[in-house]
DNA sequence: CGGAAGATCCACT
DNA sequence: GTGGATCTTCCGA
């Protein structure tokens, strides 16, 4: 158990569905010039490229915005979603090609739990009032507001300065849960396939509970 | 070159 | 529980 202990790149060299679960109870860690947030990973969902319709890598797709998802695993995918939000998350899989991901798969971050910095979070996310579970990082949007990350983290290394994954405190197996991920209701079959994950009963999930 | 939809969140009912 | 906000990206014409 390690606050500050970094994952190494092949922690994310792994079958992506097997790092989402990984991840669960794991710390990320944002420096701000002033000041380090911390949270605790507590809900994930996997997407597998190019074979998974609710991928942006669906099909190969190879556009400029998805660009970073080809990236060597551990490195960041932000994007930005419904004209006012952002996402992230960490690329992964095992389908490596000329040391970049070939398959374009990825982990995005739905939820977690404040560690440090909850003062500074509040205030990211413009609350007036004391937050309640969830308020601050339960969702992939609030948790990246939160966080202070955006458009200007897409193709970082996550265990560079402005942004590292290490030990932390990781969930044991069996208090993972799986399901279907969340938003994908167009992807057709995939839409089914139980690729989100979370700790059990946590209160920082995010809705529909798991 | 236009239209539609989106890995979401919030306020309001 | 529902709809509005808000805008980038992509595909089809």
């Amino acid at each position: 158990m390690s606050r500050t202990r970094i994952l190494p790149p092949s922690f994310f060299t792994r079958d992506v569905e097997e790092v989402a679960r990984d991840l669960l109870g794991r710390y990320l860690v944002r420096e701000l010039p002033e000041e380090r947030l911390v949270v605790r990973v507590v809900e994930t969902e996997a997407y597998l490229g190019a074979r998974d319709r609710a991928s942006h890598a669906w099909n190969g797709r190879r556009t400029e915005r998805v660009a970073s998802l080809y990236l060597p695993p551990g490195h960041a995918y932000v994007y930005f979603i419904y004209g006012m939000h952002f996402c992230m998350n960490v690329v992964a899989g095992t389908e490596l090609v000329e040391g970049g991901n070939a398959a374009g798969g990825a982990v995005l971050f739905r939820a977690a739990e404040v560690v440090e910095g909850e003062q500074t979070m509040v205030e990211n996310r413009g609350l007036r009032r004391p937050p309640r579970a969830g308020d601050l990082a339960g969702g992939p949007a609030k948790l990246c507001k939160a966080l202070g990350i955006d458009r200007e983290l897409d193709g970082v290394p996550l265990d560079g300065e402005a942004l590292r994954l290490t030990v932390g405190q990781p969930a044991r197996p069996e208090e993972i849960v799986a399901g279907p991920r969340i938003g994908v209701g167009y992807a057709g079959e995939a839409a089914t396939w139980p690729l989100r994950f979370a700790i059990q009963g946590h209160p920082e999930v995010s809705r529909p509970r798991l």
